[in-house]
DNA sequence: AGTCAGCAATTGACTAGTCAGCGATTGAGA
DNA sequence: TCTCAATCGCTGACTAGTCAATTGCTGACT
């Protein structure tokens, strides 16, 4: 009766080893072990996490600017209770510091302390090696360029429609 | 003294807007935002994690294979103990069965069940739907041959050196 | 045959995030 | 001027992972 017939087994291998499952995987796992070699390095030399490093490249980008945790919450890709949680652990350690808002006072402005600052700058000496082993050094110029293109088209499409 | 006088602040600051570090977070930023889209799709429509849609597109693609927790923690970005407790899960929801190897008493066999498989079927295509949209279609043919071999060379460098 | 270093999986205790719901504050419209 | 929907940040309860230590098993070396 069945011309071709094939177990469903077989549809689902053919779906399993289809080349955009294997491209997408390819991505999110190097994304994330990439992620996972600047978080150890991070903790081991420095003692703070990516995503605090994360903070502070945000809130040392334009020095003097007014940053708040809503802000904050966009650009890192987290809620804002995972904010809140975040912002408390480096205002414990010393990272940062909530100062009230002059202009509203539900929020609560975020700045980096002088050991925040130069924690940054140590933290982003070892970001920059490895970015460099694993990012830079595996591609040619030309990669380079055409990736971060790419990625560019990627987020756009993300960005565009908010869902 | 000081040809060039500059703070502390411009230098964090030039540090914080360099092109590597804007880059680099491009790749992560939008990688992680493309795993938060596929896993709500998938939670929504299937009732499954992106994480455990990974183990069943790993025990799907060569049927008849035996794989151990120990494989599935490798391909997967995990560690043993996350495995144990995500494969708990998995089979509390019925999707894959332990099966202890014949040939090594340590080790945990881990194979999808007939749910599984049909959950794996309808992951699939919801899978494919966010994939194609943010994944595909942003892209030229051209970007998207260059960009899986960009990802291939970074995980080849991620790959080289174990640590 | 007997020892022992090493590996697979598991567990307890912890970390970093999520979600749902709350109180305070804001600002736009009646 | 008052109201009320929306927004900011915070909290309790939960989820999905980590690390360190443990158990049982294996296989290489003596």
């Amino acid at each position: 009766m069945n011309p071709t017939p094939q177990s469903s087994d077989d549809v689902a291998a053919r779906a399993a080893n289809s080349r955009l499952v294997r491209d997408f995987g390819l991505l999110i796992k190097s994304a994330t072990r990439l992620e996972q070699r600047i978080d150890s390095a991070l903790r081991r030399e420095c003692g703070i996490s990516h995503t605090m490093l994360e903070v502070l490249i945000r809130l040392c980008r334009r020095p003097g600017e007014e940053v708040s945790q809503r802000q904050l919450a966009d650009n890192l890709t987290l809620t804002s209770s995972g904010t809140t949680r975040l912002i408390d652990r480096m205002e414990e350690a010393g990272l940062v510091r909530r100062v009230p808002s002059a202009e509203d006072r539900r929020v609560a402005l975020v700045e980096p302390t002088a050991d925040g600052r130069a924690a940054f700058l140590q933290a982003a000496a070892v970001h920059a090696q490895v970015v460099e082993k694993y990012f830079v050094k595996p591609l040619t110029a030309d990669d380079y360029t055409q990736l971060t293109g790419a990625l560019g088209e990627i987020d756009k499409a993300l960005r565009d429609d908010t869902r």
